[in-house]
DNA sequence: TCCATCTCCTTAACGTTGTTAAGTGGCACC
DNA sequence: GGTGCCACTTAACAACGTTAAGGAGATGGA
């Protein structure tokens, strides 16, 4: 059922997502969704529970691996989730997990990283930095890019260019700032995480 | 216009934000508002341009600070400005601004930067990397904590301990999320700020 | 002085939304 | 073979964003 959701979702963004319509998809009408969820929040706090499980799905801890290697795939893979979906940062930050999947995996992270050398605080700073800047980062994605492939009117860069040509830093920004996610996701995690190696410097 | 939406925002919140009830606060009929905006989206917009503006008049660019007191500066400013209103970090990032405000601004913050020595690239991944932390954080905690003196139930940190009892690492972690923001906030920014030095060395 | 224009607002209405109330058909169980 | 429970239906509600049509009041030329 928050499977139907998501595959709508997709399809017609955050807005365009009524209980009418999700109920069409389940060949259903509309009030029978109340039998199944409280309110169409309860809907959506299932839908980010899906999407968080999914994610936990496609990625594994390695038991080997560093820190830095734990924090760089799981901040990946969150971001990869998110962008699944159209609005997925959205509907992700606006919701609360149900039942208690992202607890057990919170403590394998916490329970690598305090093995690394981190400090329980210094762990709990150290993803829910990460996380911060990943949420962040998408939600500016998504406003920008709804989907991989397609972009929101009016973020032509040539065109923002030429309305700012008299801040010139301001207006050459704008090729680094809504070109090439990807590249810059990569490069700003890389900034986190060499902070959070810097500042706590676990094992030392 | 924006002022008395704002006003309102703080009462009410972003879903009973209505058109009726802006007019109401106005002493006008709903419908009147569409002689100032084109639909609620554009007012949406001019009230996160007015946060930018409050935001910037309430702090100034000291010629003289270094490029860590001016992101620390900015980022304290920005989140300032987005806790001054109830859902002020959504209202915030689901918007884009109108005019050229803060093209001036990014413009003296990029001079002042690539004058410290970094690269235009550089300087923009720095600011937005910033950024992207501190609206993620702040979405983050007004989603528990909608304003500064109120907390949303089911946020309490007792309850959920007890709730994952089974996992000892994330139930003890409870109180190193949900609690002191400020605080929490300024260690997060001190490692990005750090991690830009370390990947970048401007001036070395 | 008169008419036209522009500004800013009104009343009325439309279709759509989340949600509730009340009723209905089918399946299990004693 | 009736008793419940499950999963749904139809009907309706108030509230929402938005559009259409028009009206009061100032402004400005002729």
């Amino acid at each position: 059922m928050a499977d139907a959701a998501l595959r709508l979702l997709n399809e017609v963004g955050l807005e365009g997502l009524t209980l009418r319509a999700i109920a069409r998809e389940l060949d259903v009408k509309a009030p029978a969704l109340y039998w199944h969820f409280k309110d169409k929040q309860a809907l959506l706090d299932e839908m980010a529970t899906e999407m968080y499980r999914r994610m936990v799905a496609g990625t594994a801890l390695d038991p080997g691996e560093t820190w830095q290697e734990c924090l760089l795939r799981e901040n990946r893979a969150l971001r990869t989730a998110l962008l699944a979906h159209r609005d997925g940062a959205k509907v992700f930050s606006g919701s609360r997990f149900t039942g208690l999947d992202h607890a057990r995996h919170m403590e394998e992270r916490l329970g690598l990283l305090t093995a690394a050398g981190f400090s329980l605080s210094e762990a709990v700073r150290a993803t829910s930095t990460t996380y911060a800047y990943t949420i962040g980062f998408v939600i500016e994605e998504q406003g920008v890019q709804p989907l991989p492939d397609e972009r929101r009117e009016g973020y032509d860069v040539e065109e923002r260019a030429r309305r700012m040509a008299e801040f010139p830093l301001a207006a050459r920004a704008g090729a680094e700032l809504f070109g090439d996610y990807d590249l810059h996701f990569e490069e700003g995690l890389q900034i986190v995480i060499a902070g959070i190696a810097t500042r706590y410097r676990p094992g030392h």
